[in-house]
DNA sequence: TTGCCTACTTAGAATGGCGATA
DNA sequence: TATCGCCATTCTAAGTAGGCAA
């Protein structure tokens, strides 16, 4: 998108945990905005009646539109993201990517007659709508040819499996032979999950074990007998007491009006102010335990590790239609006080221990039901096959209900995670017609449309969350696009001699800062210039719009569109491109994989997944430093030797002295090798110190864009994804050719 | 239309194991 | 062999989104 660029770099300038600068100008939105919210319900059925018909218009009014988005394209072609040469060199010689992140598609990407081919390969193939359709069957007979040969080759498992079987009795785990691949098989249809489910339910918490009574907790400087009741409580504030929260007011206040809910009448008479409570014990006691734990001989950790094996091969698996599935938590969450995250209301409440009679079970009602313990029942043994839970329960905090489900790897997660990027890509083909469609929209009559538009707009050129209504002084006071405030963006006819910025400023998910500042098309600043007339900062900046109305919309835009599509299409888009861009030919593998990286990071920004540096960031980056130095000294020995042995052999011009001038030359190019390796090591983290790779790449793009890119450049696949996330992308990795195209 | 409930995905932090290195 | 630091894994909070009833 031309003028739209999003200068991401400011945003990671220490935005993350801004969250207490950030407080200060926040939370004080609340009872005008009820009344608002009455207003807003009166406007809205006027608005209704009137657009009823328009709705009608409006549809019709795409239809025309559709496939005349070549001004748009034309007008917005993508400003490129600079490639590595523009970029700001870091003393290490390597260079951070541009703060830009986002960009369209160039045109010739549509055109290429190589990708006409492949556009045509990917509706016969990989079409969404076939996840709806009856019956499937995804690969041809040539690929499925193609790859059983390769198979041949490869065949991972077996080696392991030799491997498991040398290693004797140890090894527990047995491999299937050959991995389920799921993706060549039919899909259920009609909302079914599974057929056949069993399992062996849940692990529950460990009971709780009283202190040994050396440990003492003192009140006002006296030593005190807690009840054990009162005393598991204590215990979870101790095991987090070097911890932040605990500073909290918060949290202090809640954990202890919880706690006092646990003690007896004696206990709560005398234990009247948190301030008084001395935990110090009870925590110098769980350091010396965990200290312990640490030093435990080899037999003994050997020995925990096998019985944590032998919980996993006995809970860590279900059957679920003829196939043993890994299951992602088996363990029920045990009892501790609430860590929510931000400025979260609730934090230090207790969370209680979840009993069998809270958790329901879903199984077949053919097989196995999982046993409650001796003396106990569980609340329900469902059959509901429409669902792929297995176990869940409400918690206590919010009142939400948690659930046990399938690993990433399992195919119920994995057709699910297709058939996300499947949407994505159907996106792909429509994007042009709805961008064209908001633009259009923004000088519609109607203010509801209008806002709808702007919001769209948003969602789409900043990857913003739709941002679902949320409950008043439940959660943390975070927002999404649909429930942006007025005060979380200012505005600026001119600033830094671009036209039309509009500042963003809010806490998003978890309570990460979103800070961003963009330029935006004059009738997008227009607009939010009427959203904002006669408003309080409080007041919602899209009063006439939540995320049901923009998904319904969405929904009649293109068939399983949702906000959240756009998203993982930008992600995935902005990756494809970017590889495109940073790759070239002539580097090497590590060179390569830092390009990867850097595309990532540039989806990473765009999405603003961010992370705490590492505490040990500094220290990290000094280490290596070091090393660097160390290996450029031995680089520079290295060449002076070379030059040495070179003025040697000219003079004695004998085969020995010519032999040492190979040897100390191919020193010098190992040194080099290792020296850039380094150097590549260096600047992939200093790039990454406040930013989450993992998330976009788990979350947002397609395997097959970093598959397909493996396959070309022959990177091997490990480089780029770990063991893990191997099992989870299994279906890309075996069906993206390196002619993928998102 | 709204509120509530449910099911699921997405998210960063905490934890723990293991390999590199001294 | 011990220590350290990194990264994979686990944990669980916090989102999105859709259905249903009033």
């Amino acid at each position: 998108m031309s003028g739209d660029q999003i200068d991401c770099g400011s945003r990671f300038n220490d935005s993350h945990k801004h969250k207490d600068k950030y407080k200060e100008k926040e939370h004080k939105h609340k009872d005008h905005k009820k009344d608002k919210e009455r207003e807003k319900s009166k406007h809205s059925n006027s608005d209704h009646k009137e657009s009823a018909d328009k709705k009608h218009r409006d549809k019709e009014k795409m239809k025309q539109k559709d496939g005349s988005a070549d001004k748009y394209k034309d007008k917005h072609k993508e400003k490129k993201m600079k490639p590595l040469d523009g970029k700001v060199k870091k003393e290490n010689g390597f260079a951070s990517p541009p703060p830009q992140v986002k960009s369209e598609p160039e045109d010739h990407f549509y055109q290429s007659p190589k990708l006409e081919k492949s556009l045509k390969r990917e509706r016969d193939d990989d079409n969404d709508s076939e996840f709806k359709a009856k019956r499937v069957k995804i690969e041809n007979d040539k690929k499925v040819k193609k790859r059983k040969l390769e198979e041949e080759d490869i065949k991972p498992n077996k080696t392991k499996n030799k491997r498991a079987a040398t290693d004797g009795k140890k090894k527990v785990k047995k491999e299937p032979e050959e991995k389920w691949k799921w993706w060549e098989e039919e899909r259920y249809t009609d909302g079914v999950k599974w057929k056949f489910l069993e399992h062996k339910g849940p692990v529950l918490a460990p009971p709780y074990e009283p202190l040994p009574s050396r440990v003492k907790f003192h009140y006002d400087g006296k030593h005190m007998k807690l009840s054990p009741e009162a005393e598991e409580v204590a215990t979870f504030f101790a095991k987090m007491l070097d911890h932040e929260y605990t500073t909290k007011d918060i949290f202090r206040k809640n954990f202890f009006k919880d706690w006092r809910k646990e003690m007896n009448a004696e206990e709560k008479t005398k234990l009247t102010d948190l301030k008084k409570c001395d935990f110090n014990e009870m925590s110098d006691y769980f350091k010396a335990q965990s200290e312990a734990r640490k030093n435990k001989s080899k037999d003994e950790k050997l020995k925990l590790k096998e019985e944590n094996e032998r919980l996993l091969q006995l809970y860590g698996f279900c059957i679920m239609d003829n196939h043993r599935e890994r299951i992602a938590n088996f363990r029920i969450e045990p009892p501790g006080l609430f860590r929510g995250r931000g400025d979260h209301p609730k934090m230090g409440m207790l969370k209680r221990r979840i009993r069998p009679k809270d958790i329901i079970v879903n199984c077949s009602k053919d097989s196995k039901h999982p046993e409650p313990p001796p003396g106990t029942k569980w609340k329900e043994v469902r059959h509901d096959n429409k669902v792929t839970w297995l176990v869940s329960w409400t918690e206590n905090i919010q009142g939400s209900i948690k659930y046990i489900m399938l690993n990433p790897s399992s195919r119920i997660k994995g057709e699910k995670d297709w058939q996300k990027y499947e949407t994505a890509r159907r996106l792909k083909k429509c994007v042009d017609r709805i961008r064209t469609q908001y633009r259009e929209d923004w000088k519609s009559k109607e203010m509801r449309i209008r806002q709808r538009a702007v919001a769209l707009y948003f969602i789409d050129k900043l990857a913003l969350r739709a941002g679902n209504e949320k409950e008043e002084g439940e959660t943390a006071d975070t927002v999404g696009c649909c429930s942006l405030r007025v005060e979380h963006t200012k505005l600026y006819p001119e600033n830094d001699g671009q036209e039309f910025v509009v500042e963003f400023d809010f806490l998003g998910k978890d309570s990460i800062r979103y800070y961003n500042k963009v330029p935006v098309e004059k009738r997008v600043f227009k607009n939010l210039q009427l959203f904002m007339e006669n408003k309080e900062p409080d007041d919602d900046l899209f009063d006439r719009l939540n995320t049901s109305v923009l998904n319904k919309h969405l929904q009649e835009l293109m068939d399983g569109l949702t906000a959240k599509v756009f998203r993982t299409y930008n992600a995935s888009i902005t990756l494809q491109q970017q590889l495109k861009q940073l790759t070239s030919a002539e580097e090497n593998v590590p060179a390569k994989v830092l390009s990867y990286n850097r595309a990532n990071r540039a989806v990473a920004i765009l999405c603003n997944h961010q992370r705490a540096p590492p505490k040990t960031f500094e220290k990290s980056m000094q280490n290596l430093q070091t090393k660097i130095d160390v290996k450029r000294g031995q680089l520079s020995d290295a060449k002076r030797e070379l030059k040495s042995s070179k003025a040697d052999a000219k003079v004695r011009r004998d085969e020995k002295s010519k032999k040492t001038v190979e040897t100390r030359k191919k020193a010098v190019e190992r040194i080099e090798e290792q020296l850039m390796k380094l150097e590549v090591q260096a600047t992939d983290r200093q790039e990454n110190k406040q930013i989450a790779l993992g998330t976009s790449k788990l979350n947002y793009l397609d395997p097959r864009i970093s598959v397909a890119w493996c396959k070309k450049w022959s990177i091997p696949v490990e480089k780029i994804y770990n063991k893990t996330q191997r099992e989870k992308f299994a279906w890309a990795i075996d069906m993206a050719d390196e002619d993928f195209e998102f």
